[in-house]
DNA sequence: GCAGCCGATTGGATCGATCAAATTTACTGA
DNA sequence: TCAGTAAATTTGATCGATCCAATCGGCTGC
């Protein structure tokens, strides 16, 4: 095998300096067009590829962003944040700059992470996901200047200044009411988290929302709220399904509660998922669909972005989410309440 | 914030020269320990950590490995590799190493994918997975002398030589087929895929297997090949039921065709699946579970060990699977076929 | 007393790039 | 013609570590 090119050995070739060659690189406007395209030639003829190690050496620079390795759950939502990360690489791949993961079981750990991911003076950015109330990393980084952006608003109460990016939950469990409501619903409870997740509490208020909007009463015995399981999911409907006035509809904080509730539902139910996960898609189920590539580009343009300008204005967006619909709500058997004028209870339109 | 701190700046503090802290830190035994003690405390007091890349340039080892995030097929078996990459992440953090995704859509763009890693001199080595027939990673790799080790065994003709982890799947589905006929079932069908896909060929022979070990035929009519899908596995499921001489159990290629298979047998079939996924576990069917995170702590040590001595022997290591018992086999309605002698169709053993 | 040796420590060169400043070239205008 | 200037190119220093060869100090043995 021949010997790594190098910007000497490229030099030589194209009889031009070392600073020559590196300024076509970097700087092409300040090379005259016909030595330019020599040394074009030569690095072609070469295979020359600059030394990341070196470069980074001089400029400080590693080209690499970090990102956490969420801890599996054991869920079935973990596809979410798979989805998400394909889409940081492939982002990141185009923009040069390469993904390092890591992993940590806590906050603490995390923390303690990123001084060992920093300390060799590594890594130009960081990529939260999953930010939550009273978050000790956003607050560690901002202190330290350290460039980042996260999947995920600042839940805590003093707004931490950094750039983020998010999917509106509201909007989205909305989305789902009202789809449910325009096929006749009235009586729609919702299936949810326990209170004090910042997630849960928002995908739960749009739900409020919406029925307020159709200027219905919220039942309270008609909002749930368990544990992230399957299992939950199925009890909970059930439940709900014994009450002496039994909901219609069913809009849930997950795609696992709505699975559940399926199960046992046999019609009886029209049931909407959050976050589209394959199952939702293989099964039929209505689901909220995130915007997860769109996300994780704006997520990616932000830390670059601070990276480049770290004094610049900060930004932030709020994504819309959008509701794929699938037969959950649109098969159903039959409408007690306010029955539509067409026989079939398919969707309107 | 303080300078970094760097070499030089813990021999001053220390009284030393350069190099006597470097061997501190990198040949420990070659330094007195009074000099030892004095230098490790001048490296806690300034919080020294050497520079990756300026080791990197000297060295021309970038503690770095790669390794491919596949594209997201949109499938519920997302979650293993997912599994995969956590516990490899994991132990290269051990290693001090540290992983690298980047994403290809196919063979032809990840071995482009692999100039463009390599050309920076970065990568120590490669982990690759879902190896296939024909795969010309493998090939382009070893030609290279590069180092890497799949997750995944050659399926090619001829043996690559290489070092891999696999886990053996024809035992898989034996043990699987092995719990259902313990269980009494002797019309044992299997969902599969088509030929010619290495792992679906190798579970489909541990099926046979089983069959031939209890002294029964093969029948082919109950050896079924359709894709991976949900939607595939609830009508292969139906069209078996409708059979003459329908089978009382199905033994799956993946968690997907299970599901399909459960939701339309209606106690008519004990299922299981294969791959143990996070679905699998919540509706409680019996699947095959993959040591995934040993197969990852394997195929990690194994390229460390390539990158730490090229020319030593490879390794290769086969994984036992072990079968995740769940309701799907034990909660059966009926045994047609020679009932057993206690009433509840519960397991054995 | 001194050559010989071994273990501990040191100084200079180097990896491959960029930065900063100096130099050369090309062209303009008095 | 030649100083003046802008554009193009080159030279030397540097980033922070390791490699390699040289040096230092202490000890043995003749």
């Amino acid at each position: 095998m021949a010997a790594r090119a190098t910007l000497d050995s490229v030099a030589l070739l194209a009889s031009v300096s070392r600073q020559t060659v590196s300024n076509v690189i970097n700087s092409p406007g300040i090379v005259s067009p016909s030595t330019a395209e020599r040394v074009r030639q030569a690095i072609a003829e070469l295979g020359y590829r600059p030394s990341r190690a070196a470069r980074q050496l001089r400029t400080r620079r590693s080209m690499m962003l970090a990102l956490r390795l969420e801890p599996d759950r054991g869920g079935i939502n973990g596809s979410v944040l798979d989805r998400f990360l394909h889409a940081v690489v492939d982002g990141a791949q185009q923009a040069s700059y390469r993904v390092v993961l890591y992993t940590a079981a806590d906050d603490a750990e995390e923390v303690a992470a990123y001084d060992d991911l920093l300390a060799a003076s590594d890594l130009d950015g960081f990529l939260l996901t999953s930010t939550h109330h009273g978050d000790p990393r956003t607050a560690w980084l901002a202190e330290r200047q350290i460039p980042f952006s996260t999947f995920g608003r600042p839940w805590g109460a003093i707004e931490q200044q950094h750039s983020w990016v998010d999917v509106d939950g509201a909007a989205g469990s909305r989305a789902a009411a009202s789809h449910l409501l325009e096929h006749g619903h009235r009586r729609i409870a919702f299936l949810g988290w326990p209170a004090g997740s910042g997630i849960g509490d928002d995908r739960r208020s749009g739900w409020r929302q919406a029925l307020r909007e159709a200027g219905l009463q919220v039942d309270p015995a008609l909002d749930v709220r368990v544990a992230d399981e399957l299992a939950a999911g199925r009890d909970a409907a059930t439940a709900l399904l014994d009450l002496p006035d039994p909901p219609t509809a069913l809009v849930c904080a997950s795609d696992s509660l709505a699975l559940g509730a399926v199960s046992v539902s046999r019609g009886r139910l029209a049931v909407t998922g959050y976050d589209d996960t394959p199952v939702a898609r293989a099964v039929g189920l209505t689901s909220v669909s995130q915007p997860l590539v769109a996300a994780a580009e704006e997520c990616l343009r932000q830390v670059l972005d601070v990276i480049a300008s770290p004094h610049a204005r900060l930004h932030t967006a709020l994504l819309q989410p959008t509701l794929s619909v699938r037969s959950s709500t649109t098969d159903l058997i039959a409408f007690p309440h306010r029955p539509l004028t067409d026989t079939a209870p398919r969707r309107r339109l």
